[in-house]
DNA sequence: AGGGTTATAGGCCAGTTGTATTATGTCAAC
DNA sequence: GTTGACATAATACAACTGGCCTATAACCCT
């Protein structure tokens, strides 16, 4: 069974090409010929790696979440091997926020994964697995906190997991430039500060 | 000129069709014709009432943001005359959320109008006043509160707006119920618990 | 009562959509 | 070199799209 192209890369350059559509021409411009053209390929071409429009779909959505959570892996090797727990979660809050191409580009994607999971059950429960999965990692890293003194004991776990998660509310105001990302940062960056009152190793 | 049909009413009427649409069979099937089945209307009858496509999206877009505005102004004249700056904020962010009927349909309508805001200027432009707007308002709140001593001194009036808009970033998990209304609720008046340190009349 | 205006429905069109099918090119194994 | 699986492109097609135009009905004003 000769494969002269690797399926998957393929794949993946047509659901990019798709990220691109939705950036730059909208969601309701998003048809297959319109990826096939931006891809540079023949839509017969598409046609031929995703059996359906829905299928290429699904597969650029999942993709973008899944790139989202490379870009944090590869930023988590960057923080060493014990990370401030501080940096762990201003490191996944940064990467889920449009400030930069990637990010941008996964999270416009994301956006219409959410609006799309609105009417279309499957997605809607592909959807929210995976976000409740990044959250219930979130908790664990808060409640790991708290118990090491990181975070001061008064604060509820699942609060604070949620409150930090709401941050991701940046996205709109970024993406329609009525906050800076300068500001941004320094809003997050506050945020930490305030919820990270100790200085570890708590009572230990 | 006589008429039989207050024009104003009918484009709500079909304003609202078309979020139902959004909400229920999604962006991608928001078409004219469909809005006119939703609506109950044949589709030659929308466009007696909209020139195009666009007037009508532009209508139904503007018309979400004018019927939240109108909701957090009913909700201001049942707090009273001289409302608690916490009070009034919370009104605000939960009158953003989705969190019943009304605030849902216009929360998903504000949506599609960011994710259309991407790629296309002018709504891009209207999108970002309208935030703005709301934001400076917000701002001004905060910054009088810190004046009336509601909230401490040390607290950066830009800073503060910022955080508290970003909580509208509980949609997103709402929509996917990651997260339940109770608990954005708790969240919420967590932070705004700890936001208001003050019990006003500072100084004075 | 009649003339003019609007409300509403429906049909038409050219263009676009997703999908199915077919044709041609390309490579590996026998 | 022939065969078979795959890559790629092109075409065909029924369904649907937004915009336009027309027909009928309902209504207001004089």
């Amino acid at each position: 069974m000769p494969k002269q192209v690797d399926h998957r890369e393929r794949r993946e350059s047509i659901a990019r090409a798709l990220w691109r559509v939705v950036g730059q021409r909208g969601v309701m411009h998003l048809t297959v010929r319109e990826v096939a053209r931006e891809a540079g390929f023949s839509h017969g071409h598409v046609q031929h790696y995703f059996a359906s429009r829905e299928e290429m779909l699904s597969f650029a959505m999942d993709f973008a979440s899944e790139q989202t959570a490379q870009r944090v892996g590869r930023g988590l090797e960057e923080l060493g091997e014990h990370p401030h727990p501080r940096d762990v979660l201003r490191l996944m809050l940064i990467e889920m926020l449009p400030l930069y191409a990637d990010a941008r580009a996964t999270s416009r994607m994301s956006a219409a994964y959410v609006l799309e999971a609105l009417h279309d059950k499957k997605i809607h429960a592909r959807a929210r697995d995976s976000l409740a999965q990044g959250r219930s990692l979130v908790e664990q890293l808060v409640r790991q906190a708290i118990e090491d003194g990181y975070i001061g004991p008064d604060r509820d776990p699942v609060t604070e997991t949620n409150l930090l998660l709401a941050l991701t509310g940046f996205t709109t105001f970024l993406e329609l430039d009525v906050i800076e990302p300068r500001e941004v940062l320094a809003a997050v960056d506050q945020y930490l500060d305030r919820l990270f009152t100790g200085d570890g190793d708590g009572g230990a």
